[in-house]
DNA sequence: TCCGGTTTTCGCCTGCGAGTCGAAAACCTC
DNA sequence: GAGGTTTTCGACTCGCAGGCGAAAACCGGA
């Protein structure tokens, strides 16, 4: 129903001489990766940039939204299309960059997410995709840095005050593997008592019957646990003040 | 440097075939309302559309985002130009709102931003301009009440792990304000003992030395406080699992 | 000036949940 | 069976939110 105004010199415009952009959606997926004989790390998926602007830099997976979507299935398509991504364990809308100036070639509004991937996943990365170790990032185009850190910083957050734990670890594990996990994504030592703890208490650990196998080194074997929901929840957000 | 190749029927695309959409700044504005002789009530500031779609129903202020704007500088301006909003204490944006249709018109896509007002703040409201508090909302045009909804949710999860409460009150109070205010804003009751002590806690609360002079019921005269700072902070986001 | 009523402020106590530590349990290899 | 390793569980401490009641500071009226 839009007929065209503009100019080929301005930017584009509707009938009624409203702007209009292209929207890019952009996905930072993390996820904690195992690497043996060390300890797991957190990593961040990207794609070596082949063209201008910024080529040869590293960019978050994106892609302009389609007319008949929404930006969260833009998302999903354009990671399963880009980088073979297809099991997010959790995706939600992290924040919408719109400085102008941020793509020097267009004008564009890009929304963030952040994606998650459990430890288990294997993705068949195409060539120019790779993962990168949240401490030891690559120079990123465009904002893409930026999106990044606050990824990182909402999914720490999460984690603590809602039961985000279970997209970072497959359906069954034992609390030595959380801990781990736990660790590698705060970025800091995690008590496997304390988390068992705090987990049990919140409702969000059951115990399946089942033990692990122990390690070749020997050692009590461990039980076996699941996250009693896989949707997100959150715990308290109204830790204080409350009625 | 972008040129037009939509047809007049379909959707707006650009050189490359990539679809442009308008893009909205969108902004729930909130301000916890004092009347004379009742408690205080937090209300969402709207206007009542007069064109269709959706004529005749309560809107969230809006309008579209300029080539050389940010989406933030957009919301601003709008507020200023529409309701005459120009001394908001905080400003955070919410969410982008996507999904195809949600628009009957055009294909639109908008970001949500929370905006404070501290109830000192006097807005000198056009016509078809409203408050409407948020415990009785009229029916409201497009995504518009979900936008309310969690805007409401975010101020008071907000108000419990940041200093958030500075943006609700003027830059002096008594604990008996604020304590009105923040019942308001959260939607309960809420104890001036504990508060107190919380926000300094925090280290968010400072005495300005001066004193507050008593009600006409009589009742000793409240010791008057600011907030030591004016900028969102969190306070601690890594409640539990900290390192 | 004294007294009841009102509002604010302060100190003490409680309770919940996170964090730490050490001992016991369960397994390995030698 | 002994020694080493890993997991699990209980007991304790500590920080902070929340509740309660007493004391402080003001009013108006007798």
């Amino acid at each position: 129903m839009t007929t065209c105004k503009s100019t080929p010199s301005g930017p584009l415009r509707d009938a009624a001489g409203v702007a209009k952009y292209r929207h890019e959606a952009l996905a930072a997926v993390l996820q904690v990766r195992l690497v043996p004989d060390e300890q797991p790390r957190l990593c961040v998926l990207a794609r070596q940039r082949r063209r201008d602007p910024y080529a040869g830099l590293w960019a978050l997976p994106s892609g302009p939204v389609e007319v008949d979507e929404s930006i969260e299935a833009s998302v999903r398509r354009h990671l399963t299309d880009t980088v073979g991504v297809t099991a997010l364990s959790h995706l939600e809308q992290l924040e919408t960059l719109s400085t102008p100036g941020r793509d020097p070639f267009d004008r564009t509004i890009a929304t963030a997410h952040l994606g998650l991937l459990p430890w288990t996943a294997e993705v068949d990365l195409p060539e120019h995709a790779a993962w990168h170790c949240i401490d030891d990032l690559p120079a990123m185009a465009f904002d893409h840095d930026g999106v990044v850190v606050r990824a990182v910083e909402r999914m720490r957050a999460k984690l603590s005050y809602t039961n985000l734990g279970f997209a970072l670890a497959p359906a069954e594990f034992t609390m030595a593997q959380l801990r781990d996990a736990y660790a590698a994504a705060l970025g800091h030592e995690v008590s496997a008592t304390n988390l068992q703890r705090v987990l049990k208490r919140r409702g969000q650990l059951e115990a399946t019957g089942g033990v692990h196998a122990p390690g070749s080194a020997g050692g009590r074997p461990g039980t076996v646990f699941r996250f009693a929901r896989a949707e997100l929840e959150v715990t308290d957000p109204f830790a204080t003040l409350r009625p």
